[in-house]
RNA sequence: GUGGACGUAGCUCAGCUGGUAGAGCACCCGGUUGUGGUCCGGGAUGUCGCGGGUUCGAGCCCCGUCGUUCACCCCA
């Protein structure tokens, strides 16, 4: 009798072949303008004390409130699993003193993470994402070198259908003057309860509401944008100005809402057209008070985080993969026993100077092998069979076209 | 966390007013000795998500549960 079938757990994002491969083409897709541009690999736990997140992403967030995986471990620590990636690299550039080196440190970063949401199209409660972080300088420039890394990463998989919307949270001072206005204005809305909680939490998640009736009294609403101060406003007219030399479009989106606390001047969002609800594929921003807070220098960062299952979704949608990209160079078929030997061997030397070589295992029928090679979407094949063997030559065969042409097995790697 | 839909072979799904399961694709073998994708023939495959209830009898009805999905909320 069979035992009971165990399931992956509710909500996880699992990709296996064929799918597989396109998940990875886009991860590496996303990940390569960062290296490109000098950025280098932090590789960090994906569980960290609970309180790195509480003090770092804020207490007050949905993210923390509600959506982290936290339990006890056997030393009776509170332990949580990364809901997001930037507090953990801030907290590991501490303890490294990686801020302590030349300015700015630039890092990214590619793992799982964890929210205990309930899953739905495009969102899952261990999902991936790739990120980045420039910390330690306060140059403009930055802001719009991250912004162009990440639109990089998304053209480079092949999406179009996307739009960059930016703002600026401005500065604390900036804020504070913004807020008072802003609680003051939805202090004479007449709100739900729950929406009124909400607006308690964060006022400016209001400006985020679906409801037409809310959208349509927080039109009126103060906006963020005419509180900023001289520096703040300075500083994001020059990532404007930056992104415009970069060729890169936005749009300004005055009423942009992020969820994580930490967020400070320049903020980002990228939006994709033919995703669902869940149509956010990266979004990012500056955070002046990050580090501080958790007991470093006061330095400012920027950085982003990008969602590697929805740009896969969007490339999808979009029908940017092309699926036979992900294919072998040579499928080698043997017949018989001599002939396994020689394949394995040819094989290896073949990968080894860098070719993708499969072997048809199994002793299958050579029909059954040809269609293994078919389905395998391999360029080109080889029989190998005592004949071959015995004159060093095998025909080469171009499964596209059905061409062959006799090439030596000591050519082979030319040939390919 | 709230609300709706769904859960039948590996995949996509059909299954009439309840009478003990089917199609297409995929897979395996073959169509005379060593070359695939088309065509033809043959074959294997399911505790009908799981548990309970109603019934002479349930894939079809009821309850629960797990999961998926869509939206809210939130966000990647």
């Amino acid at each position: 009798m069979a035992e009971q079938k165990i399931q992956a757990p509710k909500g996880v994002s699992e990709y296996v072949p064929p799918r597989s491969a396109a998940f990875e083409f886009v991860r590496e897709s996303l990940i390569e303008p960062a290296r490109k541009a000098g950025y280098q690999l932090i590789e960090l736990p994906v569980f960290e004390d609970t309180e790195l997140f509480t003090r770092g992403v804020g207490e007050s967030t949905d993210v923390v409130s509600k959506e982290m995986y936290t339990f006890q471990d056997r030393g009776n620590r509170s332990i949580t699993l990364r809901p997001e990636g930037t507090a953990g690299v801030m907290r590991a550039v501490i303890e490294h003193g990686l801020d302590r080196g030349q300015l700015p440190a630039k890092l990214w970063y590619s793992g799982q993470f964890f929210r205990a949401e309930r899953p739905q199209a495009g969102r899952y409660r261990q999902f991936y994402q790739v990120g980045i972080e420039a910390i330690g300088l306060d140059d403009a420039a930055i802001d719009a070198e991250v912004i162009a890394i990440a639109d990089a990463g998304f053209k480079s998989i092949g999406l179009t259908k996307y739009r960059l919307e930016i703002t600026s949270l401005g500065d604390a001072q900036s804020r504070a003057a913004h807020r008072v206005d802003l609680v003051k204005f939805i202090s004479s809305m007449s709100l739900d309860e729950a929406t009124s909680a909400r607006a308690a939490l964060n006022p400016l998640r209001l400006f985020d509401d679906k409801r037409a009736e809310i959208k349509e009294a927080m039109a009126k609403a103060p906006l963020l944008a005419d509180y900023l101060n001289e520096s703040s406003r300075a500083h994001f007219e020059q990532v404007k100005k930056y992104l415009d030399v970069l060729g890169i479009s936005y749009i300004l989106n005055p009423r942009m809402v992020r969820g994580l606390d930490y967020y400070t001047g320049t903020t980002f969002e990228f939006v994709h057209e033919l995703l669902g609800a869940q149509s956010g594929i990266g979004g990012g921003g500056r955070y002046d008070g990050l580090m501080a807070e958790l007991g470093g220098q006061a330095l400012s960062g920027i950085g982003f985080g990008l969602g590697v299952d929805r740009a896969l979704l969007a490339a999808e949608a979009e029908g940017v993969i092309n699926e036979n990209s992900f294919a072998s160079d040579l499928f080698i078929i043997p017949l018989g026993e001599a002939a396994k030997e020689m394949a394995m061997r040819i094989a290896g030397e073949l990968r080894a100077a860098g070719k993708s070589v499969e072997i048809a295992f199994g002793d299958r029928a050579l029909k059954g092998a040809m269609k293994g090679a078919d389905k395998s979407g391999a360029r080109y094949v080889i029989v190998l069979g005592d004949s071959e063997i015995s004159s060093t030559t095998v025909e080469l065969k171009e499964m596209k076209t059905g061409a062959t042409s006799s090439v030596k097995i000591a050519s082979l790697i030319k040939a390919i």
